[in-house]
DNA sequence: GCAAAAGTGTTTTTCCTACACCCATGC
DNA sequence: GCATGGGTGTAGGAAAAACACTTTTGC
């Protein structure tokens, strides 16, 4: 019985929630889209081998990656029996756009317009889904997919993407601030408007202190996809 | 590399919370406590082997299981290379009696009183606790814990075993009913207080329902242990 | 000057919390 | 008749939701 690991890639570009794929190199299904994946080295811990495999394939390293579930239907993979344990990365796709695209055939896809996967990749992605929805309900999780300087309208629209959902940006900003989690920059963001909007910064060390606090940025359920 | 599935067993006897434990029967540890275990079959999930392995060493059935984490530290195992997966399951304890204790030695252990168990076990006990708590936070999910019929005490005090902490029942009470998630019964519990309580029924259907609804259970944070 | 997105405040409602007394019964 | 645990109601405060107008600036 073999043992593998696959990565969920989440990336933000500032408008879209998208995902990382690659076309699958090698028989059964070459050619297809897949996620990132290999399989489990005798000295390696899951986690070591998910970091590995990222590296291998992308070229990221350092990225919040956290275990999501172990795969084991018996014909999941057609050839031979393995086993699956996924891990979900959150990245800032700009931070990454040069290490990728090069070696590999990788693409970002917005999470609406995914393409068929192989095998059973395409429960994983929904289980990744669901859970980074149900994550970032409570923690403050979200900031892992935007780079170092935000705005408001950018962030907001990234808890759109996750719960596919429109939110009130008074009340948004309201919510958001009252964490105390953002530091106003004096500098303005020009490229999206005409007006600008203002950046922010996350405080890096009330975030580490209040990551296990429960948030509550449930959107209303109204406005549920 | 072996492929081995965990099973985590909460019970409640309508007073304590406990985890269901077994002393091993082989070496290495023999005679220590531990959780029930087994490897993965070649033509099963790892769901099917978690309840097989539940099955064989307790004769439970049916039961409410779900995956909790793949650990795999690489000399977590000092004999053999091992990645486990755990399931957690929630029971009710008195529904089960008859089965258990009888050819394997297991055994109830308050949570609060737990053996030194063998290699990371403890860690996953940890892991499962955490994970109770989360989710009994936001799904109805401790019900599958108590009995066809049970009493808002009973109810209250397992809620305040999971979280550690004591709640005010004028306040649980409200909360609880205002799910609707429950019926109230003409009889009463009349056992552990004179006067008696009424025993309410689970709605099964709204149960069905209302699962990935989300609910507050969250005691107020004075409170948490 | 107007289109487009940013930013801001108030009112209403809902939910949570704190809190204290009566009830039914076995002894 | 009293000790024990079961059951209920209310008032105050905090948080969430609904809601609309003004600001800035590139064109």
């Amino acid at each position: 019985m073999l043992l593998a690991v696959d990565c969920i890639i989440f990336g933000f570009d500032g408008t879209d929630l998208k995902l990382l794929l690659i076309k699958r190199g090698f028989e059964p299904e070459k050619g297809r889209w897949s996620l990132m994946g290999g399989f489990v080295q005798p000295k390696e811990t899951l986690e070591q081998s998910a970091a590995r495999i990222l590296k291998e394939l992308t070229g990221l390293e350092d990225v919040y990656m956290e275990q999501l579930h172990a795969f084991s239907e018996v014909e999941r993979d057609p050839i031979e029996r393995t086993v699956s344990v996924t891990y979900t990365s959150l990245i800032d796709i700009n931070k990454y756009k040069k290490q990728l695209n090069n070696d590999f055939h990788s693409e970002w896809f917005p999470l609406k317009k995914l393409p068929s996967l192989i095998f059973d990749h395409r429960d994983m992605v929904e289980m990744a889904k669901e859970k980074l929805r149900y994550k970032a309900a409570f923690h403050p999780i979200v900031f892992e997919l935007l780079p170092e300087k935000f705005t408001l309208p950018q962030l907001q629209s990234l808890y759109e993407g996750i719960y596919g959902a429109l939110m009130d940006k008074r009340n948004f900003s309201r919510k958001v601030l009252s964490t105390g989690l953002l530091i106003k920059q004096k500098d303005k963001e020009r490229l999206s408007s005409k007006r600008g909007a203002f950046y922010y910064k996350l405080d890096k060390r009330k975030y580490q202190t209040k990551f296990n606090s429960f948030l509550n940025f449930i959107p209303n359920p109204n406005n549920l996809n």
